[in-house]
DNA sequence: GCTTCTTACGTCTCTCGTAACAATT
DNA sequence: AATTGTTACGAGAGACGTAAGAAGC
């Protein structure tokens, strides 16, 4: 059984202590309120409502239910918000790595002015030369330059920067010996595993892509 | 989608940090659980975790979520448990009417066995004359002797008490003039309507029936 | 080659609404 | 007669597993 649908059907009803008004107001048919009530009426054992022409009064269960299931539901509520919220207004800690001269000299410049424009943002530069593994790291956003010591990670060596007088950056796939996936790839966007990822899901599902292209955005002048 | 069977599969996995565990563990698919977190993905607008072969990471979001989706699960179990556990060791108030002089007689002078007997049960005589309206007035037994002036409630006529030699009261149903469904009602066994419902629903759903049997122990000696 | 996550596809379960019924005012 | 809860039934949606793919070890 759905039991989220059943619970809430349950919440809506008791605080009416009406079937048909639950229904009414969740946009549903009094027959589903009625079944999800017996369900969950089955799984629990016990019943939940005494019923009368007269409307409905909850049994003692029905209270001991009400109360917790409420709690259950505020807190699932919470869950939602405030992690929906976090990609409404950018917030919460960047972890960018790139290498030291090429930080120093484009990169650590213009953090005042980016921490002044989204201050709910901290970055946390990681600056070397070191190839870092960027899971373990927590980086959330690699810049290399340059050809790669390990070629493995070819992904990685196909993004390059560029000054473009526009609000973009350009990504320019490297030319020859590129599989087709991985040229794709270098197509969609910046170029490590899961952000390629993660525009696909933005694609599919209409989430705005705003976390990326702010994060994109720390070393225009 | 499942809310929670999708909020379930993200716990499993994010423990671990892996969805083939979460599936084994869950004994479904990895496509499953793959799907689950997608889709709340996606209801939420944000990452969960940070994917690599080399296993999974929970993003600031997904720890923010887990957090707050622990405690939900944690209260919805709750909610099932304390409610559940109700119909296991009879416990509550049980609001029982019944006429004067038949209560004095059979029923009063039971009551301290009874409550020696099932410590947790507070047992609310309620010793009167007058036709209750047993859903306002929250009694769970009503005990009716003779005609009742109110000839509309018949199946309230139908109650008949025995002290019959067995650990059971015996339930006659009134001859001529019954409707079918109505002795069907008295052949089923108590016959109050929210009783026989209950009877039913017992039968359905494999409920013990045990609540409605020690309510109605009460006047045996 | 092995493991892990992802995804398209077909099946099948399960949910929902419709509609008829029961019960009461 | 009107309202309210229950329930059988059929259509439709949606969930699941299978299997193939992608990516990394």
């Amino acid at each position: 059984m759905d039991y989220f649908a059943a619970v809430r059907a349950f919440l809506h009803a008791a605080e009416p202590g009406s079937f048909s008004k639950a229904a009414a107001q969740m946009e549903v048919k009094t027959s589903t309120v009625s079944r999800h009530i017996n369900e969950l009426e089955a799984d629990l054992g016990i019943a939940l409502f005494n019923r009368s022409t007269r409307g409905l009064v909850l049994t003692e269960g029905g209270q001991v239910f009400r109360t917790h299931a409420l709690a259950a539901m505020q807190s699932l509520d919470d869950a939602r918000q405030s992690t929906s919220s976090l990609n409404a207004s950018p917030k919460g800690v960047l972890r960018v790595t790139m290498p030291a001269s090429f930080g120093r000299r484009h990169v650590i410049p213009h953090l005042p002015e980016f921490t002044r424009r989204y201050p709910r943002i901290d970055v946390d530069a990681v600056v070397t030369d070191e190839p870092l593994n960027i899971i373990e790291a927590r980086i959330d956003l690699a810049i290399r330059v340059g050809v790669l010591p390990d070629s493995q990670r070819v992904a990685h060596a196909a993004l390059r920067f560029s000054l473009a007088p526009d609000d973009k950056w350009i990504l320019v796939k490297r030319t020859g010996g590129v599989s087709p996936t991985r040229a794709a790839a270098a197509r969609s966007g910046p170029c490590i595993r899961r952000r390629r990822r993660w525009r696909r899901k933005c694609a599919r599902s209409s989430i705005s892509t705003r976390r990326c292209s702010r994060t994109m955005r720390i070393g225009r002048g």
